[in-house]
DNA sequence: ACAAGGATTACCT
DNA sequence: GGTAATCCTTGTT
């Protein structure tokens, strides 16, 4: 297995580190040794002073993560019902992170479709299927994250969460736009995803 | 204690 | 294109 991201890379501006995570990998490592792994291709920042950062109105339990160590995991639920995951930013106490959004299967994504669907199909079939990983409630189903992973550090390969690097994705193949499904900062332009890919969440591609 | 709403998705027409 | 599902967090009584 590569070695995980370093954890400088988590303390640079946050906007830019959601820039730089398209690309990246998420590694999944489930309890019995089974690996997916993913590439990430849609992201959004969340920062100090941006009224949408859960971290906006102060600590609380929920949100503590954030205001932790830069490259561990943040895990919130929304709407009550889907969990959704965040690379931590900035020193301890600065409390930013950049959501992951979407990711494309890259190895296992039989696994992953049978996470989300419960249905168990060949590697190739999976990966005909364009929404496994398309959405930020779809990936953390299709990778079996939860409120467990809170915190939990993305900079550590011993994790059962973490990244790696991946290939690179270039600036004429990035297209920036408002973040989604917010009503406060919505003019912001924190969002980020790699045009051609077929992963973006379906919402984010109606935005534009 | 209680009510309101949310960084979403699936299913309906 | 619209809306129900679903429940935790937060702000208010």
């Amino acid at each position: 297995m590569e070695s995980a991201l370093d954890r400088k890379t988590f303390l640079n501006p946050t906007i830019e580190v959601a820039r730089q995570l398209l690309g990246q990998c998420v590694v999944r490592r489930f309890e019995d040794g089974a690996i997916c792994i993913g590439r990430i291709v849609e992201t959004e920042a969340y920062t100090v002073g941006d009224p949408a950062c859960h971290a906006f109105r102060g600590i609380s339990k929920a949100n503590a993560a954030m205001f932790g160590p830069p490259g561990h995991a943040y895990i919130h639920i929304n709407y009550g019902l889907h969990y959704c995951l965040n690379a931590v930013t900035q020193a301890e106490g600065i409390p930013e992170a950049v959501l992951i959004r979407a990711i494309e299967p890259l190895e296992n994504a039989a696994l992953m479709y049978r996470n989300y669907t419960g249905d168990i199909v060949s590697e190739d079939i999976a990966r005909q299927e364009k929404r496994i990983g398309a959405g930020p409630g779809r990936l953390t189903k299709a990778l079996q994250i939860d409120k467990h992973f809170d915190g939990v550090d993305l900079t550590d390969s011993e994790s059962p969460l973490f990244l790696i690097s991946g290939a690179t994705v270039s600036d004429n193949e990035v297209t920036t736009t408002t973040r989604i499904g917010i009503t406060k900062a919505a003019d912001y332009p924190w969002r980020f995803y790699a045009t051609a890919s077929p992963f973006v969440s379906r919402r984010a591609i109606r935005v534009k």
